[in-house]
DNA sequence: GTCTCGATATGATTTCAATCATATTCTGTG
DNA sequence: CACAGAATATGATTGAAATCATATCGAGAC
C-alpha cells in the first residue's frame, strides 16, 4: 500500500483518507507536519501570484508522494487540493525524520527513493524539450513510458492524443517501432512482451 | 565549491576533473563507484536503443549533481558524456554512503538536497506542459525562473527566444508583467528588486 | 447477443510557435 | 571613443501540432 521504505513506519505514523473532489488537503504556510502519498484520484499542487493568477506547481498521479521537501522545511510551500475523489495518506513528518535518524538504512532508502524520483523527473523533462512529435514519442516508447493507454502517454509527454496516435502510427510504418496489437508497439529489436 | 553536504566529505572522497568535449566520464553498465558534480561546461546522460538511436536522457547544466542514483545501484544505467570542455567532480560513492550510515545529519542533507531537486524539477516539467508560449512564460516568470537573461529562460523552458522575447513583450503590454528594464521582467503584486 | 462508452485511429482545418530576417541596444575591450 | 559581439526586440513566413470532426474497434454491462 505504501510505497519505499515508508511502509516500515509504524501504523501510528499513518493516516489514510478519503477526500472529495476540491479539498484542501494543505495550505501554503501551514505548519508542514506530514508528507502524503497519492493512492488513487488526483492532486494539484498549487500557488497564487499577487494578482491572483493560479500556477499548478505539480499534477501528481497516483503512486507518488508528495511534498517532500516538506520533511525539511517548516511550512508547506504550497497548496495541495484534490482535482477528484482522491484515497491519500499523510505520512507523519517527525516519525519519517525520527526514524531517518534511527536507522541509516531507512535514511538511505528513503534517499534512494527521492534519487530515483529525481532520475525520472529528469528524462521526462528530457523527453519533453524534444520538440517533434515523431522524435518525442519514440523516446518516449524507448523510455518505457507506454505503460498503460496512449491517451496517458500523450498527457505525459505533452502532446494531443491524436498526435501521439499520428506519431505512432507514421513511426511503424517507417519501422522504426513495431505495433504488436491496438494500442500496443515496441522496440525492433526488443523481445515481444511475452504476456503479463 | 561542491554542493550541499557534500563539502563534508574528506577530500580525499573527490576527485576533480577537466575533460575534453566528447570524453566519455563514465558508461553503461560500468561497475558505480561514484556521482558527479557539473562545474562548468556540459555533460550529456545517454542512451542507446537496440537499433542505436541515442536518446538523450537528461543533459545538465553547471551546478548540478549527476548519477545520483549510481548511489544504490552496482552500475551506471548510462554513457555520461562531455559536450564541451567540461570540469567537473567525482565524488566516491563509498565514502557517501559511508558517511551516509555514520551521520544521520550527512544522511538527513543528502535527503533534503535530494527532495529539493525533485521539487524543482517538478517545477520545470508542469511549466513545460503549459502548451501557450505567454501563460507558460508568465508561469515561468511566477516561479522565478527568469535569473540571468532570457535566452537562457527560453532554453529552460523549451521555448524559441523570439517567441519568449514576445510572450514578454504581450504580458507587459497587457499589464500582467511589468517591464523594469531592458531583459527585466516581474510580477505586479510584487516589490521591484531593490537593487544589487 | 446487443448496447454503450471509451480508446484507437485518421482526415480537414486552423492556430500558433519555429524559423528566418533585420534592427537596436548594451557591454566589454583595446 | 570606436568597435565587435551578444542580448534584446520585432516583423514576415512557414510548418507542424492543436483542434475539430468522424469512424471503427473492443471491453464491459445487462
Amino acid at each position: 500500500m505504501l510505497p519505499g521504505p515508508f511502509h516500515l513506519l509504524p501504523s501510528s505514523a499513518l493516516a489514510r483518507r478519503l477526500v472529495d473532489r476540491g479539498t484542501v488537503v494543505a495550505r501554503r504556510d501551514d505548519r508542514a507536519d506530514a508528507i502524503f502519498f497519492l493512492e488513487a484520484g488526483g492532486i494539484d499542487l498549487v500557488r497564487y501570484t499577487g494578482s491572483g493568477d493560479e500556477i499548478v506547481i505539480h499534477r501528481a498521479l497516483p503512486g507518488e508522494t508528495l511534498c517532500e521537501a516538506a520533511l525539511f522545511s517548516s511550512f508547506y510551500h504550497c497548496d495541495v487540493v484534490a482535482t477528484e475523489i482522491t484515497q491519500l495518506n499523510s505520512i507523519n513528518k517527525a516519525a519519517v525524520l525520527e526514524q531517518m535518524r534511527s536507522d541509516p538504512d531507512f535514511a538511505l532508502a528513503v534517499s534512494e527513493r527521492f534519487a530515483g524520483q529525481i532520475q525520472d523527473g529528469r528524462r521526462r523533462l528530457e523527453i519533453l524539450a524534444i520538440r517533434e512529435a515523431r522524435a518525442r514519442v519514440f523516446a518516449a516508447i524507448a523510455e518505457g513510458f507506454l505503460r498503460s493507454d496512449i491517451k496517458s502517454l500523450a498527457s505525459l509527454i505533452g502532446l494531443s492524443h491524436e498526435a501521439t496516435y499520428r506519431a505512432l502510427s507514421s513511426l511503424a510504418k517507417s519501422g522504426r517501432l513495431i505495433k504488436t496489437g491496438r494500442g500496443q508497439y515496441r522496440l525492433p529489436g526488443q523481445a515481444a512482451d511475452s504476456g503479463k
